[in-house]
This record gives C-alpha cells, structure tokens and sequence, in this order.
DNA sequence: ATTATTAATCGTAATATTGCAATATAAAAA
DNA sequence: TTTTTATATTGCAATATTACGATTAATAAT
C-alpha cells in the first residue's frame, strides 16, 4: 500500500486534498511566503533564505509550478520565480468553500 | 532523510503545514464533509459511507482528534464523532490569514 | 574556448504515510 | 457468563516523501 485510494473520492474532495498537500510542507509555505513579500525570487535567493540544500529547494518549487502556484522565468543562468495569481485565487476558492462549512444541525458533542 | 526539518522553519510556518497537511488526504477531506453535513457520525456510518477498511477510517480518525479538529464521544458500543467548532474556527484563521495575503508590488512573471 | 555561475535532474538513503488483516478492548445483549 | 457489536490497536507490506551529494545542462563572463 502506501498510495492513496484516489479512485473512491469525488473530485471535489481529490481535488482540496491535492491542494491543500502541497501546502502541507513548511518549506513550500515558506517559499510561498518569500514569493508574496519579495514578490519575485531568483531560485538561489531561496536556497539563502531558507536553510535546505539547492536540490531541495528546486523540488519544492518543482511542485509547486507543477501545481501551478507559481511560475518561472529564465532570466540568464538564473530563474525567477512568483505567485500565479490566477491558479492562487482559484485555490483559495476551492479551500475557502471547504474551510466555511457550516454545521447545520447542533452539534451532539 | 524522509524527515522534515521543521527546526528551521517558523512557527508559524510549522502550523500552517501541519493543519493543510490534515487536510491533504481525501479520507479526511470525505470524513470532515460528511462530519458538517450529518453532524456527527459513528464511526461505523463512516467505514460504509467512504469504500476504505475499518482499521484505515479509525486510523483517519485518530489524526484529525489529535489535531483537534474533531471530537469524539463514546456511546456504548459505538462512538460519535462531530466537528469541534473551536478548533475549526482557529484553523480557518490560520490558513485564511496565509491564503489571503496579497502581492505588493507588481508581478514580475 | 575555457571557466564560472545557476538551476534541474539523477540516484539514493532514511523516514513517513497509506491501507488492511488480525487481534485486542470494551460495552451491550442474550 | 457468553456472545455479539463496534471501535482501537498492532504489525506489516507497499508506496510516497524528504533531503542531499553528484552530475548535467545552459548561459554568462573571462
């Protein structure tokens, strides 16, 4: 085992799993972070920024692009990296309707 | 390796990846779903409401509890589960204040 | 052309997660 | 008391994730 049964869920619940996995690792939230505040980030600043190893850090943000969170451009040697504001705001959409639920009955417990 | 370094991180950071990270398996994304719509269940109604072993949604279950996002109350043989309001509500504020943030200057990508 | 510089990829080790069968536990019913 | 019912726990196999050193690839600088 060790693989999720993705089959047996909705698309909807797939989906808010997927996204909210990505955020699940205090690395992405951090590059995630820096991307907002510095609004731009050559992919070596992060390595600076936060304290793990280059390849790791290309992983996160391979990730994180192949999720469509973020985008890069290559500018020379180096590439730089920000939010995909679009991809973000649909993100938020789909965890804010999950995150508002409301309970509709008392709660028993 | 395979294990997180969170001494590096923030707080803040840790939190936010902790909480989305619960929320990064459909298992638990249908459980929360079915806790808000039935609010509350026994955790047999769930083993048959989601298609996964008794042994696997017990197990779900045990990390949301530890999480606090859910509660849950032995009733003879059975036991209820609903969501904890509290819990919840505090979690909303974390994850919101982070998918809220907004860029502040121009995008550069 | 050669040598940096920068980021991606590969390979690999260590650990975590998922899922389930089997078993244990605990209360209810017989 | 014995049996049933419902959930938790244990043990294990399969897969996923995290992290990093080493290598590769691609451009820039010398």
């Amino acid at each position: 085992m060790g693989l999720v049964k993705t089959e047996i869920f909705t698309d909807d619940q797939n989906e808010i799993a997927v996204l909210a996995k990505a955020l699940g690792h205090p690395a992405r939230v951090a590059i995630l972070q820096h991307l907002f505040k510095i609004n731009s980030c050559v992919c070596g600043d992060l390595v600076h920024e936060i304290g793990l190893a280059q390849a790791t850090i290309s992983q996160h943000l391979k990730e994180l692009k192949n999720l469509g969170l973020i985008k890069g451009n290559i500018e020379g040697t180096s590439v730089c990296y920000c939010i995909d504001n679009t991809n973000w705001s649909k993100m938020k959409e789909v965890l804010f309707l999950f995150l508002n639920q409301d309970l509709s009955k008392e709660n028993c417990c």
